[in-house]
DNA sequence: CTGGGGACGGGGCCC
DNA sequence: AGGGCCCCGTCCCCA
């Protein structure tokens, strides 16, 4: 599958030259090693480390081992067997049952973010970018520009537009045109009924359904209806932990811990510690 | 109180 | 311009 083929080839792009030799020397699986040693997921899932990696320091490697029980080998480079979770070709189970998922190590996870291809070095059309003065931004097309553009209006731009249902003001008329989708629920879960404004959203609820789960943890197997959920549940594989209270130094994990934690503990009727303490 | 997961929404980007 | 896909984030619930 050729989009799988580049993306793979975009997150092995952005490894130094010593990452490459020995990631095309080795398995997929050891690449996956190295890039949770280099920082775990959320480095990598974050654009804008993405976008600037600096920092080559290692940090905490991933307490778990591969989950065995799953085919983690995305294939070497050099297979046409390069796979995406996207893609027909099935290379990890992790459930027995119908609900068939495949198997996501860090790095196959990061690969699949749409947004990665922005990086596609190796594409022609890649190496005329179109780039936003205002904030560094390259796009494909004069077109996809012009339209980023618009984001950096003003919102007392006489060409800002107000939304007429929920009084909501957009700059830029892309935005504008998804918001008003958000107003108009045409896609209906013929099961229970429940209306979405983007079909994807109704596909996902269709899993609540069917029990399907296709996004899986190449860590320890389990598996998720939900993109977004692996993504948290990949984060409790982590040792490190990224979120930090200021008041009382505890860390955790994941950035909703540190908000519940505001919310409830450390905060109990003390001033708003979002509005102080964020940063 | 914390950790974890399920479900979902808003908006950005690409083709 | 529209559809598809994705990320980030939130809310809620439960152990």
């Amino acid at each position: 599958m050729p989009r799988s083929f580049l993306v793979k080839k975009v997150k092995l792009d952005d490894f130094s030259s010593t990452d490459l030799e020995s990631s095309y020397s080795r398995s997929r699986t050891d690449l996956s090693l190295r890039i949770r040693q280099k920082g775990y997921i959320s480095e990598y899932i974050n654009p804008s480390v993405y976008d600037g990696e600096s920092d080559g320091a290692i940090k905490v490697p991933s307490p778990e081992p591969i989950y065995d029980g799953i085919h983690s080998d995305y294939g070497a480079p050099d297979s046409d067997q390069a796979d995406s979770p996207q893609s027909e070709i099935s290379s990890g189970y992790i459930n027995g049952d119908n609900a068939v998922s495949e198997g996501y190590t860090v790095d196959a996870f990061y690969i699949t973010d749409g947004r990665s291809r922005r990086k596609v070095i190796s594409s022609p059309r890649a190496i005329q970018r179109h780039t936003c003065n205002e904030c560094g931004k390259t796009y494909a097309t004069s077109s996809n520009l012009s339209r980023h553009k618009q984001t950096h209006r003003s919102l007392d731009s006489k060409l800002a537009k107000k939304c007429p249902t929920c009084s909501k003001v957009y700059v830029s008329m892309p935005a504008m045109a998804m918001h008003l989708l958000t107003h108009d629920l045409k896609h209906k879960c013929d099961i229970c009924s429940k209306a979405f404004s983007r079909p994807w959203l109704l596909q996902g609820h269709m899993r609540s359904h069917t029990g399907e789960k296709p996004f899986g943890c190449a860590h320890c197997g389990k598996a998720f209806a939900d993109r977004s959920n692996l993504r948290a549940h990949m984060q409790t594989h982590s040792a490190f932990k990224h979120f930090k209270c200021k008041r009382c130094d505890k860390t955790f994990a994941l950035k909703s811990y540190l908000n519940k934690h505001y919310e409830s503990a450390c905060f109990k009727g003390a001033f708003s510690p979002l509005s102080s303490l964020e940063g």
